[in-house]
DNA sequence: CAAAGATTTCAGAGATCTGTGAATACTCTG
DNA sequence: CAGAGTATTCACAGATCTCTGAAATCTTTG
């Protein structure tokens, strides 16, 4: 099926992407490499060669990824291979992490600020800038993040109903 | 002054975590220089004394945050050499640059639909979540960062009028 | 509980990236 | 338009990072 290949192009073309964003490019490979499969889950001797790459490889980039979301481990039944999988809503997770560099940010602010003495002067006013900039930002996004959610399991669930007549 | 000291701490501490998060790093740290400094504007000697680093570096530096908007040359009359700044708004304009990503996600996810051929298939569902996902933020992002902009332009207006009685 | 199957760890080779220092190219000024 | 003062470019050395391949560890099963 020529579909295959298109899906594995558009795999690696994201994950060029990625690691030109700063990730690690076997990590990107990886990730990619379950989000555009059409297997419900793959096993690291699957990525080992789909992607050639070594088992070793592959194990560095599941510790990285599963923290982050981005990679869930699977309860394989009858199988002693561990079985890994995209989660569902890992985007949302995904940019729901940029909340603590958000939060980060302000609180570096803040120092800044403390140490700028006075918010008039050059200093100060770029931490007062940079403050209000960033506790907008940890104020807004979260609703938003969780708005999508709900919105989104909506429609699927809508979507499940239709099916279902 | 102590405080100096303390703001050049901080400096290095936010280039520590912006380097981490993907920044090369003398870059981050020529931003953070000028986003710390006490000074309107710092020449490239400046900033070559001040962070230990050639004058090659700092170019490279600065033509990596330039087109970023993190950085911006400031004409200096009566001095020959180039001023550089941390230009006003620039944690707004960062953020922004991020909707050129969301689109390329979206778009990313476009392709991966089609060529997943079905969307009830395993992939075509991750597809169609990703294509959700970047859709919505792609549409509601924007307006969030112009609704601090107003806010914040408008707050520091309300500032200047009260200084001014 | 032994053995097979699978994952993780780790040292080291190889590739990649980055900053230096010098040479080159600009750009003002007198 | 010559010359001094800056900025940029570039080749290379040094540092960093990343993957491989093999050994070690863990886990399941007969």
């Amino acid at each position: 099926m020529g579909d295959d290949k298109r899906l594995r192009d558009a795999a690696e073309k994201l994950a060029l992407i990625l690691a030109q964003g700063g990730m690690q490019k076997t990590t990107a490979r990886v990730m990619t490499c379950l989000l555009f499969s059409q297997q419900e889950t793959l096993t690291a001797a699957d990525l080992c060669a789909e992607l050639q790459i070594s088992s070793g490889a592959v194990s560095g980039a599941v510790k990285q990824l599963t923290p982050s979301g981005l990679l869930e481990r699977v309860p394989a039944p009858g199988s002693r291979r561990d079985h890994y999988r995209f989660p569902d809503g890992a985007w949302a997770t995904l940019m729901s992490q940029q909340n603590q560099l958000l939060a980060t940010m302000g609180e570096v602010a803040d120092q800044g600020l403390a140490a700028a003495g006075d918010p008039s002067t050059p200093a100060g006013q770029r931490m007062a800038e940079m403050r209000d900039f960033y506790s907008f930002m940890l104020r807004e996004l979260p609703p938003l993040i969780e708005r999508w959610r709900t919105d989104f399991t909506a429609k699927q669930a809508k979507q499940e109903t239709h099916q279902a007549d």
